[in-house]
DNA sequence: TAGTGCACCGTCAACGTACACGAAAGGCAG
DNA sequence: CTGCCTTTCGTGTACGTTGACGGTGCACTA
């Protein structure tokens, strides 16, 4: 007599399906991963036993099996300004970090600004056998036909904040930049009386984000302001003497103007500007994103409020997006919308850009071809 | 010979510390874990050859270690009207989901209404030996002293959406109320001309999550409205008809009224008041919360904003920080606030409660490795 | 001196997956 | 019939960590 026990303890995973079919794990292992030498009909046995039990691999298993990482994803992003690409850069790595428990190694391949050189990072990341890449789509005319022939080879792109809407790209996280426009138009709207004057200061029209937020404004704001009007829209070229000038001069101009909305986070010039004009606080200012210079002018009211388009979740949802994919074959949503967050003075100190002002994000993770599996 | 090998293989991590430390490991293990059985002076020189080799444990390993003797979290929420709790717990589920690749187990004791016989709940849950509980306090006062006695036991009690201020609570995850009220009365500030006369629709101001949603509110209303005044705080006592008739009245009292804020999930009857009145778009009114009945009022222009308190993330992030202290030991933030959503017309669409409106939580989302008692 | 308890430490078997190795069975040439 | 393929599948080991269990020495007692 060895034991009394009737059942040998429910083992699970590929133990189990290997007990129901009746073959080793072995030969499981060849139905589940494709492999040859394996006869069709036992491997079709064996995958509809697997799919009535929902079978799911142990990523921890299969993590600490493979001795290398189990899959690699490469990060292509700019190190820019502003603390914007700083957010969903420490977003992504936030995710990674507890990726890494389950064996997915980070790889990143950084630009300087975006759209400065991203289809050779992009096709570096590539050539370095990544299994998925998350990316930052500067330009994406021509980071199309790469973007393409990638996923044509299995390797899955995510775009995240800035979308390549014409490539075949596996998903796109985002906060739609019409979505950015239409909500500043109505709040806007309901800010400044009816029959009122306002002007947008984009950053450049001929980027598709900028156009589309005024566009979205421009709809938006006399739908919610009876009789208001969009005087005039301001292009600062992400130059701040310039932003400042016109901003300035506009004011001068137009000294009926009830509200400005800021659409490029190039925000600080105009602050200044309405300071100059002593029309701080009585001009409705509405601005984009957020970092830890804007804190001041929100305290003293010349900011009434900011549309945040939330970076820090923008990288986490995409890497969690992508990891997802890779590991479980779970599908992309092809688009991930996120709504944009509203930051007002009394908001204002629970953004983590707030809290996080000081400390930067570690340099040392955004050096080409540093992997930061921890 | 059965291996030719000439190397032993360099061993990693837990081996390799015991190798240069010329002990097992199973002594490592005690050392890096503050178990007991090792004698101080050798955890010493363990430790400090750990911190020379930079040791990081492999969670893979970890995890996979763990499967077996797995930890399991208790959750006690309320199984409630109104989308906000279903919310919550599809957070909770989302983020559980990923945790059963860690292995970590999910049994739930749910309420029928916020506390609603939860000190019972979580005494069962206790009693069924549970190493970690996520909570909604209730009554607070009841459960402090279970709470603080969970605590000293070692279980860890982690508060979502509302708090056990006073108890030992290791962490709570929520909208701070007062926050709540303060953006709204920013927001209602900025929406009414100065000198304007708004009202509070509370649901219970013996509630303290009321009581400071509606202090926070008369606070910060004024400061952004000059001249501008509360007449009245109405309490609805969650009762559909008795808000509507108070709401109903109050608008035949005060014809002059410019703003409505209602600081609890229970809106729709004051929607209908406002309605019924034919006031609605010109009374400027301010939600809390969300949920699919809302919709219409949007579109009509009833209700102008809402803060929403984002119970998805709430239930995720609660997951996530009790089950990264259970499994990695990482430290609890003593508060995590969320910042509250401002939903418009505008980006009405983009939140899940909108798009999911018709399916509900599917429990059978659970894997295998995730049980959900009860 | 043997017996008892304790403090300290080593051993081993899991956890679920991946892969190398080799065994069994059948086919075919010699 | 032997030798050597191929196809198909089973076995064993490794991955790093954990916890149950067992073993060693030592002091203290009877």
């Amino acid at each position: 007599m060895k034991k009394p026990m009737t059942k040998k303890k429910e083992r699970s995973g590929i133990h189990l399906i290997a007990e129901l079919a009746n073959v080793s794990i072995g030969t499981v292992d060849r139905a589940l991963h494709g492999r040859g030498g394996i006869k069709e009909s036992t491997r079709q046995q064996i995958l509809q036993i697997a799919r009535q039990i929902g079978y799911t691999p142990n990523l921890a298993a299969r993590a600490l099996s493979a001795a290398r990482a189990s899959a690699r994803i490469g990060v292509c992003m700019p190190r820019e300004i502003h603390f914007f690409y700083d957010q969903l850069w420490s977003g992504v790595l936030d995710e990674a970090r507890s990726m890494a428990q389950l064996g997915i190694q980070f790889v990143s391949r950084p630009v300087r600004t975006l759209g400065e050189g991203d289809t050779e990072a992009f096709q570096e990341l590539i050539e370095s056998g990544v299994d998925g890449i998350i990316l930052t789509a500067g330009n994406p005319r021509a980071l199309r036909p790469l973007i393409d022939d990638a996923e044509q080879r299995g390797i899955r792109v995510v775009c995240v904040s800035t979308d390549a809407p014409e490539s075949q790209r596996s998903s796109v996280v985002c906060v739609e930049p019409s979505l950015n426009g239409s909500l500043a138009g109505e709040l806007m709207g309901k800010f400044v009386p009816p029959g009122s004057q306002v002007a947008v200061v984009a950053g450049m029209l001929k980027t598709e984000d900028h156009r589309k937020k005024t566009e979205a404004f421009a709809e938006s704001f006399p739908r919610h302001c009876p009789g208001g009007e969009i005087v005039d829209v301001i292009e600062g070229h992400e130059d701040e003497d310039e932003s400042f000038q016109k901003t300035y001069d506009l004011l001068g101009c137009v000294p009926s103007l009830a509200g400005l909305y800021v659409n490029t986070v190039n925000c600080l010039p105009v602050c200044r500007a309405l300071g100059a004009r002593g029309l701080a606080g009585s001009v409705r200012l509405i601005t984009t994103d957020l970092f830890c210079e804007m804190s001041p002018y929100f305290r003293k009211g010349t900011i009434t409020a900011s549309i945040y388009q939330q970076p820090h979740r923008q990288g986490q949802l995409a890497v969690r997006i992508l990891a997802d994919n890779i590991t479980n074959k779970s599908p992309f949503p092809t688009t991930s919308h996120l709504s944009p967050g509203v930051v007002m003075s009394s908001n204002l100190n629970v953004f983590r850009e707030m809290r996080l002002a000081d400390s930067r994000p570690d340099d040392s993770a955004l050096r080409p071809h540093v992997t930061m599996a921890v």
